[in-house]
DNA sequence: AAACGCATTTCAAACGTTTGAAATTCTTAC
DNA sequence: GTAAGAATTTCAAACGTTTGAAATGCGTTT
């Protein structure tokens, strides 16, 4: 219909061969000249380039592929795709793999240990470069990840990490400062009953979290009490049975909540409603998640945590490329730390 | 730590090369072997098959792909993964296609039409076997998809149809049902003055959702009343525009809305509380999506229309790869349609 | 015993790159 | 004018498959 200038497009893609006859040069040439060897002259490589782009070749991933003996391949485990801060997690790794001229794998777990052995054997099977792994809450072993390591294939942990030390490449939210500053805002807002409401106890986020509430409340003179900590995972179930924990009491009852999740704080919300708790609506809370749609809510929470989860998959993946190219040596083990920002609605 | 009793994995991946040493046959006898060939006879098969299996034979697939010219992969073309929607189509879609060794790549339009044409580019450069898209909201020109035509590349369109009649293969929801049931829900609970919220114009489902509305109304025998239909998009003023108009007069107020999207009814409610609509409170809604999380919502929607967006995702995957295999002719353009389901709250 | 037909196996080229070694061309010095 | 040396280009093998053509083995037929 529209102007299309460029007729060269040809039906068979075009391939060094092709280029370097048109050139009148050999193929090793051609490569060469692509590839910026020092050892040829730079007036040929400028013309191999210019006719290079003329013709739009673009070299065959397959044929590259084969001869590096690299499938160009990540695996990427996680236990959802529902939750937005992997939806938003996948993106950047996604952009940041495809730039670079990796595809992905991702490989849902739903947080079972058992799926996550799996899909370590399918991906292993699969030939991947490297391994992006957000651990299931109740992973402590970790074998099925060995055969990696004993074929060199890098991995890379991220956002979760066990609560025991392993000695691996991980990327995670800075939440210990994240959770210092909620609790410092609700603090300065003028709370003093200030409950916690932690995750998986596997997963060391969970205590880093405890740690930043625990030291806010220090940092500001204000005596902790055990009796405002209460633990849950993603089940609505358990949640509701640790509110009822920290609500037990009324006259103890804390005025605000911050909760290693912000999903957890609408269920929280919600069943405070539900039993009309007389205070509902002046209990101020904050969470970790900047979900989108809090908008919509007639009590949402007074700040989000928002997490960045684009940059810690971008961070992950970054990483990880550098380990398969051997920037970074696979037993010089790195930590990295991406910062969460409080918003305040 | 645990229990491994295979030590057969050794570092370098196992080829037909060594398989065919083992053997002490020919690489291609074992190839063939493996690949069922007719003319390799059966006890042969056998020996080779679960020689292969013992020893954790892999085939390589990037020399396969060089030896089919095929990349395995698949480019995929959508405005966002923000939106549930295609979060959850890609989930479908990423996982037919790993069970048939492709891979995806996923581009990002932001509903621009010059970020869908810079990734079509993008796309017929990495050498993508097939393409799936979700056009953005106002495409109307096709000719960056032209290029993947001439070369054969199979092109699938999948939720977003342009409004015109497209000679392609295509994947929609059976949205006009989907908006004729809810129609008539909303009829059966009495209402009477019940509003159509409609989207671009551009895209068909916009048309046929309305016409699943209209439909009911005249199967009910409810006079069709232009007042209260409006039109948006996904932008929240658009959609407060779309509100003014069918609420201007306070007297013909609708009862009910339906809507193109889910996510717009929240901005509806969200803006009809803000003015302090005084039936707000009664207006019962529907539309499509069914949101995960309507249970946190003061004024949720009575029922959602779920779209199945996995199976959508899953139907335009497949049938682009019968159309890849050339089980189907490329001209012989198919349209498959997947059923909405509502669900009552 | 030679010739044939059949079942089965092997050969060898090809897919599109990369890259060390070998070959060629160009400079420069004597 | 030639030889050494540097600069540049080309050769050829390799990566791991697939596959049509050729070869092999073997039982039958004449």
């Amino acid at each position: 219909m529209c102007c299309r200038p460029e007729k060269t497009m040809s039906n068979t893609p075009i391939t060094l061969k092709l280029l370097a006859e048109k050139l009148k040069m050999s193929v090793s040439t051609v490569s060469k000249a692509l590839n910026n060897y020092p050892t040829i002259n730079e007036h040929t490589k400028k013309h191999v380039q210019d006719m290079a782009r003329e013709l739009h070749y673009m070299p065959n991933k397959s044929a590259i592929n084969l001869k590096e003996k690299k499938s160009r391949v990540i695996g990427v485990i996680l236990p959802n795709l529902l939750d937005h801060f992997f939806t938003r997690s996948i993106y950047g790794i996604e952009q940041f793999a495809t730039q670079n001229g990796y595809h992905i794998i991702i490989r849902q777990t739903n947080d079972e240990l058992e799926e996550e052995i799996q899909s370590a054997d399918m991906l292993l099977k699969s030939r991947v470069d490297g391994l992006i792994v957000a651990i299931s809450k109740n992973t402590q072993d970790f074998s099925h990840f060995n055969q990696f390591e004993s074929l060199g294939i890098p991995i890379v942990y991220y956002t979760r990490n066990p609560s025991f030390n392993l000695n691996c490449h991980k990327v995670l939210g800075n939440t210990f400062k994240g959770c210092y500053e909620a609790t410092d805002l609700l603090i300065k807002r003028g709370h003093r009953k200030i409950a916690y409401l932690g995750g998986p106890k596997m997963i060391s986020f969970t205590h880093d979290r405890f740690n930043g509430y625990i030291n806010a409340l220090k940092d500001n003179n204000i005596p902790f009490d055990a009796n405002l900590v209460a633990y849950t995972d993603f089940d609505k179930e358990n949640t509701i049975a640790a509110i009822q924990k920290l609500f037990a009491d009324g006259n103890q009852a804390p005025t605000a909540l911050v909760a290693f999740k912000e999903l957890i704080l609408f269920d929280a919300i919600k069943y405070l409603r539900s039993i009309d708790h007389p205070q509902v609506k002046q209990i101020e809370c904050i969470g970790f998640g900047n979900n989108s749609f809090i908008s919509y809510l007639d009590l949402p929470p007074i700040a989000s945590l928002e997490e960045n989860p684009e940059s810690v998959g971008e961070n992950a993946i970054s990483l990880l490329l550098k380990l398969i190219d051997k920037e970074i040596s696979i037993k010089n083990y790195q930590k990295v730390m991406v910062d969460c920002k409080l918003v305040v609605h």
